[in-house]
DNA sequence: GGTTGTGAACATATTCACAGCA
DNA sequence: TGCTGTGAATATGTTCACAACC
């Protein structure tokens, strides 16, 4: 940034990328490995391996936070532990509530990720009658009726769905308007929010349709090396009319009960 | 792509930018509900909101695909659906197998949203003999003795690894070795796969460590409008020595019980 | 010698803005 | 007139390659 001379990098820390966030928990894992091992130090390039990234952009990513390694040496791992630990706000413990606790809730519930990095999870709540004052993971489930008291109470910021789809978008609003600033979200929907809110999505369908795309183009080179026309290459403009009515049909002798899934495909 | 007058798209299909891949699956999602009420046609506008995006960016990712649009109109509904289940390889199924039945494998196991769009479930896998035949969602848990049989038996070429981080390497290296060649890894370690092996990785405590991250920021903005120093915003060089210190004090006073926490700092 | 930190080059992704077509 | 499809402009992210420093 500031060229040359300056020793104080300008105005740093003001914006790390994006993708530079999202990649200082996989560095702060490697590193929290090393420190258990008592490894003292580690060189851009062992780290990298370790965060399966290349060094340069390790080296990259960390010259946004400040100049923390010794030239010729390496990083001090407990050095950077904390210093990246800072940078995630996780130098402070944070109370998370888990709305939805079907089987995904109690996974997550269960899941000792969370509390083992600055995260406490304060409550479950289910709107369930039934679940109330159920024991999972070792605490009660409580009711959504008392949502607002429980975050309010517990100075909640940060909050997990998992619930159903249709419930999603309404318990985001009342999380919100509770206090609430920021939402993982596992229900397979887009959450509409307000500004200043952060929602992070996880899709399970979504991920696997990702791989699926990526699986089909394997097969399709191994059945272009074959064969010429694989039927599932480039759909040419003189097709499209035909696929469009073949698609009409389908989409006319589907209508399952919930109605999610296709039926047939057309040639 | 090609300049005006060539109707066929040049040599197009090659290479879709894998941003564009990563949101097909919101679009299918949007449309889906929209095929559900029997809308016929759609606007990139509408189609946008729903999947929450902007619309030039839809339309971009759109083009990358074909033609699909009619000018004036928007899209049509149930052809659209079709050309992208057929460009993400929905049209066919895809047998998957999970491996690791704890809390998190059970809630993969129950989701109905895999069966709902081109996935089947074709084995559960478990290392555990005591969970051996035991039903969950429905299909009796087999051994991972078998682990390379039911792959093979069953064609399958995406694995979902749920298991303990300690175990999620060696279990892809069978997976692998056994023919599978796209991988969804919730165990939270970096797998290494050789070449032409696709991992995707979910990963819940990142996302909330992201999460805190911004959440933290928020804070330290309001802070920052307050008082002049919050201790939270940049910290000069000068403090550097002063915060290793106060950090070494604070790992000392940790000490979880699987010691997943750090310990001291140097200066 | 060894390794960081970083400009500069390159690559990918997003957004703008409008020509082209129904 | 209305909406798509897409070049061009911009923004963001990655990689290269090497000077600076231990």
């Amino acid at each position: 940034m500031a060229t040359g001379r300056t020793h104080r990098p300008a105005t740093r820390s003001r914006g790390i990328p994006e993708a530079t966030v999202a990649r200082l928990p996989l560095y702060l894992r490697a590193l929290t490995a090393l420190s258990e091992r008592s490894v003292p130090t580690v060189s851009s390039e062992e780290l990298a391996a370790a965060a399966g990234v290349n060094s340069a952009k390790l080296r990259k990513d960390f010259s946004y936070l400040g100049s923390y390694g010794t030239r010729g040496v390496g990083y001090d791992v407990e050095y950077l532990v904390y210093q990246i630990s800072r940078e995630l706000g996780l130098t402070q413990d944070w109370p998370v509530v888990i709305v939805g606790i079907g089987n995904l809730g109690a996974a997550l519930a269960n899941y000792g990720g969370f509390a083992s990095r600055g995260f406490r999870v304060a409550a479950l709540i289910d709107a369930d009658p039934a679940m109330k004052g159920k024991p999972v993971a070792g605490m009660p489930v409580q009711h959504t009726d008392d949502l607002e008291k429980i975050i309010s109470e517990n100075g909640v910021h940060i909050g997990v769905i998992a619930t159903p789809a249709g419930a999603a978008q309404q318990v985001s609003e009342r999380l919100i308007a509770a206090g609430v600033t920021s939402i993982l979200n596992f229900a397979p929907t887009v959450l509409s929010v307000p500004d200043g809110v952060d929602v992070r999505k996880v899709d399970l369908s979504i991920e696997l349709q990702i791989l699926a795309f990526h699986e089909q183009r394997k097969a399709g080179e191994e059945a272009a090396a074959v064969a010429g026309a694989a039927g599932d290459a480039v759909t040419p403009p003189s097709l499209r009319a035909d696929t469009a009515a073949a698609a009409a049909a389908a989409a006319a002798s589907r209508k399952g009960p919930d109605g999610d899934v296709p039926a047939v495909m057309p040639a």
